[in-house]
DNA sequence: ACGATCATATGCGAAGCGCATACAACGGCG
DNA sequence: CGCCGTTGTATGCGCTTCGCATATGATCGT
C-alpha cells in the first residue's frame, strides 16, 4: 500500500469511528453538550470559561451550552469564595448523562474494533498511541482531543496525550 | 492495554484526525462544502438528490449546499435530457477547490502519521482497513465514510470501502 | 389528457455560534 | 476609604446552517 494510500484509509476511517460515536449519542445532546457533560464528569468544580479549550468555543459559546445543560437541569452554577466565578458542578442527572454518554460511546469504539483479534488490537492501540503523542502539541489541544475520553478506561501511565505533555 | 483503553485511546485519535483535517480547511467553506465539493470531483453529474447519502443531509439541505456553492461560482446547475434534473457539476473554479481541499486533507493526514515508521505505518494501514470493511453497512454508509476521500490516493484494489460493498 | 410520481425549490422556525458590549466582583494603590 | 483596571460572567444582535412542511414544474403510464 502507497503512503497516501494508508493516509487516505486512516482519514477514512477517523471519520467514521466519529461518526460512529456521534450517531451512538442519540438525539437530544449536541456534540458539544455531551463533550461539555464529559469534561465537567473529570474535572467538576471549574468556571465556565475553563470549557473554552477543551470544546473550542468562544466565552459566550461556552456561556450558552452551559445554560442549555442548567435549563436540562444537568449542570448547576455553584458558588465559591470568588462570587464571580460559578464553580461548575454536574448533577446526578447530569453525572447520569454524562456516564451514558461514556458508555455509548465505548460500544460504538467497540463495533469499529470488532473485526480485529486481541492481538490486532493490541498493535492498532500500539500505533496509534505513538502517533498521537507525537501529534498533540499542548494542554489546550490535549484537552480538546480528550474532550470525549473515558478517564477510567484509560490509565494515566498508558494515556499518550499524558505522555506528550511531559516533554 | 487492556481493550477499553484500545478503545479509547482510538476514539482520541479519531478525534484528534477529523479535527485536524477540519482545521486545515481555511475558514470559508463549511465541512458540508467541502465534503460536496470533493464527492462531485468524482461524482459529476449526478442530481442534487445524490448528496443526500455523502452528506448525511436533508434534501432542502442539500439544495442549501448546492445554492451557496453556486453562489461562489464553485458549481453549476446543468441542463440534462430530464428537465427536473439538474446534473451538477463543478466549475474549473470548483475542481480547483476541490483539489485544494484533498491537498489540504492529505497534508493533515500526514502530519498525523508523521511520527511513524514507514513499515508501522503500513501495518497501521492493513488493520485499519481490516476494521474498515468489516464496518461499512451499505452502499450509502460507504458514501458517508468516504465523503472526503482521495479516489486518486486510493486505488479500488486497496479500497476497504469498496472491499465492503462486494459481499 | 390526466393523475401519480419524481426532482427540485421555498417559507418558516429552531439551534448554535461569534462579535461587541454590559455587568458584577475582586484587587492594588494613593 | 474610594477609585480604577482586571477578571469572570452574561446579554443583544445578527449570521449560518439545518429540518419540516409545502409548493412548483417535468415526466410517465394509462
Amino acid at each position: 500500500m502507497k503512503t497516501e494510500t494508508v493516509a487516505n484509509v486512516v482519514g477514512a476511517f477517523a471519520q467514521a469511528v466519529t461518526d460512529g460515536v456521534q450517531a451512538a449519542l442519540d438525539g437530544r445532546a449536541g456534540p458539544q453538550a455531551a463533550a461539555a457533560l464529559v469534561h465537567l464528569s473529570k474535572y467538576g468544580g471549574e468556571p465556565i470559561d475553563a470549557l473554552r479549550k477543551p470544546l473550542r468555543l468562544s466565552h459566550p459559546g461556552c456561556v450558552r451550552v452551559v445554560d442549555r445543560l442548567e435549563e436540562r437541569r444537568l449542570v448547576v452554577r455553584g458558588e465559591g469564595r470568588d462570587r464571580r466565578a460559578r464553580p461548575l458542578r454536574l448533577t446526578p442527572a447530569g453525572a447520569s448523562a454524562a456516564k451514558g454518554v461514556l458508555r455509548k460511546r465505548e460500544a460504538a469504539l467497540r463495533r469499529a474494533l470488532a473485526a480485529l483479534t486481541p492481538r490486532e488490537q493490541q498493535t492498532l492501540g500500539r500505533l496509534v498511541a505513538k502517533a498521537l503523542t507525537a501529534l498533540v502539541e499542548d494542554e489546550a489541544h490535549a484537552l480538546a482531543v480528550c474532550r470525549m475520553c473515558d478517564y477510567g478506561a484509560c490509565p494515566d501511565e498508558d494515556c499518550p496525550v499524558a505522555k506528550a505533555l511531559e516533554s
